[in-house]
DNA sequence: CGCCACGTTGCACAGTGTGCAATGATTACT
DNA sequence: AGTAATCATTGCACACTGTGCAACGTGGCG
């Protein structure tokens, strides 16, 4: 890995921090974009290189699904609940994230409704990767099904991150079956 | 009705209107909330009296479930796709909305990022409201599934309000109908 | 008529976000 | 090693956003 890129992986994080630390103590109203760039020690336009806004530096580099590793999800005929749980568990498995900013972050996010709606639109881009994913595994004719499975699928995954965030006894290796049991928790009670 | 009322809702539509006529005429990145206020005839400041931005002011007035009129499904022991379906259905039955502007809405909505990122906030804003009715209805040892379950059935009538937005042949009182079915199917893919 | 409530407006001001160009450091190439 | 290309940082200027406040005017009501 490059120096460069390693420094610019590096200032996100210093700007991410100074970001979340600073909306922990005053409230993210209260923070300014300026005050975050101070804390993070690099002039206000390098923030706006790096984050769009306040939000986005808190919640960090979005995750993103590769469509490359979904092509044995397209093929599979496994029941959907668990090759969805495989899908997406995999996604925090492969992105490291400390479970201690996570609840910094989960803190900030509840207490912020700007916040809590970046969260949401974060979620909706996951959906529609996804979307498309299962669209080619269902076929075009089920279009709308593959759209709506894929918001519930990312939601599941939503909650079981968040149990994640919350139980110190559970492992990222049983975030895939949380998301199938939640899946099917739904497709029962619709029943 | 007061005369007062009545003129704040007509400037409010007033508003709403300038918003996406020049949205559509210019993109929405191109139309500053000074440039709508003054097609609007009003003050900058009055604009922002009515609307928090111009993405709230295109989406207009943001229609909500009265948690009184939910009793009924509370109750009930119909299956939850059917109940769904006429629960929220009933939403776009109570607020009149013309097809024509609807579509000019969409319009706009479809080739802007972060309206269409609002459009999804405000569905999670019915999500939120709906999440307490089905917990009432299913328990509070099932949250996670009326959590999961309540952003599916906005989804399913977010879907079907685009249908009918196309549709010509489609009547409102087919979204209930709709809305169930796009549940069902869902329900039969996870299976 | 006269009082109160309420909507509108101008103004000032803090904050947001972007384009541009200069500077300095890293990388790549010979 | 030396040179050229590349890239990140930064300051600056500028347009736009959003809010608090106070003044003003009109509708509602006794």
């Amino acid at each position: 890995m490059d120096l460069r890129q390693r420094r610019r992986l590096q200032t996100a994080r210093d700007i991410q921090m100074a970001a979340v630390t600073l909306a922990l103590r005053h409230g993210l109203d209260c923070t300014t974009t300026d005050a975050i760039a101070k804390e993070a020690a690099v002039s206000t336009r390098t923030f706006f290189n790096y984050y769009p806004n306040k939000e986005a530096a808190i919640l960090g580099e979005a995750l993103k699904i590769d469509m490359a590793g979904a092509e044995w999800f397209i093929g599979s005929t496994a029941p959907l609940p668990e090759d969805l749980g495989l899908l997406l568990g995999r996604l925090y498995q492969v992105a490291p994230v400390e479970r201690a900013l996570l609840m910094k972050i989960l803190e900030v996010v509840e207490e912020n409704p700007s916040l809590r709606d970046m969260f949401h639109v974060r979620g909706k881009a996951t959906a529609d990767v996804l979307a498309d994913i299962l669209t080619a595994r269902l076929g075009e004719d089920r279009q709308i099904e593959a759209r709506l499975l894929s918001d519930l699928a990312v939601r599941a995954l939503t909650e079981a991150v968040l149990n994640w965030a919350k139980d110190r006894d559970m492992r990222l290796d049983d975030m895939s079956a949380v998301i199938t049991d939640n899946l099917r928790r739904v497709a029962r009670v619709m029943t």
